[in-house]
DNA sequence: AAGTGGTCTAGACCACCTT
DNA sequence: AGGTGGTCTAGACCACTTT
């Protein structure tokens, strides 16, 4: 692989260096979601490295959630709404431990100033405008989870155009198809919080209700934040479950 | 490798056959925690196996959190109280995302007849013995969670003789120090509920109050359950943090 | 049959730790 | 200096998918 600098300073594996110049490829659009990448070959012969080398740039891609593999097929960039990835960032399931379609009510679509904690998690200059979602979450017939969204406009542009009747059930997938944003990771901090007068009429509940509340801050390939999203969620009937090693 | 029967019904690579005997021998106690495995190489001469598969086999070890390699040095089985994993399953951090060193208040430490709860999920016999431990614990001078853990006793033989006064903190690594179990698997169900009286008694806070309340069944080596912990969490000064990809 | 990712080898060399 | 894990190569062959 051609580098105009040797690494003197900080040691940097060829594999590395392979794997963050593919990233920024992907990000930049070379090959869309949902295509394929060229093969390990290809790629090797490409960057002047051996298939091995290669393999495990792809490797850790792959560990990372950046792109698939299938075996006899290809190496492909992932979309929400196939490989596997509809559940991937939605860890609230019922009883019995599965996982539920979620359809939405939108109650509120609209472009405003982002407030000091959007500003704050979102990493905005202060007076940024934010596309402001707000929704009810229903699993079987029931409202759990209500939350609102804020949308840096610079990461969406054009966004104002979608209203209540034209806004998905399934954010990433949009993102993804509309604005080539790709949600590959996500933090979240989890708090018991009673429900308010508008948790009260959203969710059918009474006001003083325990809610689990989740503050979400989704991050694009390229780790930037792209949403923060605030979530109460009535667990009477679901739970958040977490794995861990 | 030495295989007596080929491998026709379901194909297992090599590095995975490798992988399980090297997790069936680390579970034996050949190595106890603390201690270095051989060398790659020593282990590859072994095997009758390539450098580069032994090597696979031991880097999906570390990956699942049972073993802990440092180049220059070797391969060994993690400890919990060194290896950076005094906080591995410790998700709660302060305002500013923070982990604070939790002190504890035992309330009730005592052997009883398993619970129906408590059979089904650490997949007891009805009428197995468990220790039945009950505290708080006190994040920088503040009671913060109350739990109530169950241990089977038949994983944990001669925990009768611990109490209020010789049960440590770090619970996980006196398992392992004091019993041969490692925890490498975590199982967490979320939800918000409402202060009892006990809760208000032991983390001062009105009864009603939301709490965190957590549902843990933590792993050993060859994922059986070994705990089953209800924690009960202010989320005031705190909170649950989670990191996906 | 051809093309893809997945496994495995043997050997070389590099970076890091200990002595 | 010697031992350990970490990287890299070149080439072989296997398993899976598609044509």
């Amino acid at each position: 692989m051609d580098v105009s600098v040797p690494h003197k300073p900080s040691f940097q594996p060829l594999y590395q260096q392979v794997k963050d110049t593919l990233l920024k490829r992907i990000a930049a659009g070379e090959w869309p979601p949902g295509t394929f990448l060229p093969s390990e070959y290809a790629l090797a012969r490409e960057y002047g490295v051996s298939q091995g080398t290669l393999r495990k740039a792809l490797n850790e891609l792959t560990a990372e959630g950046r792109v698939v593999r299938y075996q006899g097929k290809g190496t492909a960039v992932p979309t929400f709404d196939a490989d596997q990835h509809l559940y991937r960032f939605f860890q609230i399931v019922n009883k019995q431990g599965g996982h539920e379609f979620p359809v939405s009510q939108i109650h509120c679509a609209r472009v405003e100033k982002a407030s000091k904690e959007a500003v704050a998690f979102l990493k905005l200059e202060t007076g940024a405008k934010v596309f402001r979602l707000e929704r009810v979450r229903v699993l079987e017939g029931v409202a759990v989870i209500n939350e609102r969204i804020y949308l840096p406009c610079a990461c969406f542009p054009g966004i104002e155009s979608y209203g209540m009747n034209t806004l998905p059930n399934t954010l990433y997938d949009f993102f993804q198809k509309k604005f080539q944003v790709t949600v590959v990771q996500i933090l979240e901090d989890l708090k018991a919080v009673s429900a308010d007068a508008t948790d009260s009429k959203r969710l059918d509940i009474p006001v003083g209700y325990p809610l689990l509340s989740i503050r979400r801050i989704a991050l694009d390939l390229e780790d930037r934040p792209v949403e923060l999203r605030l979530s109460r969620c009535n667990t009477a009937g679901h739970t958040y479950h977490i794995q861990l090693r």
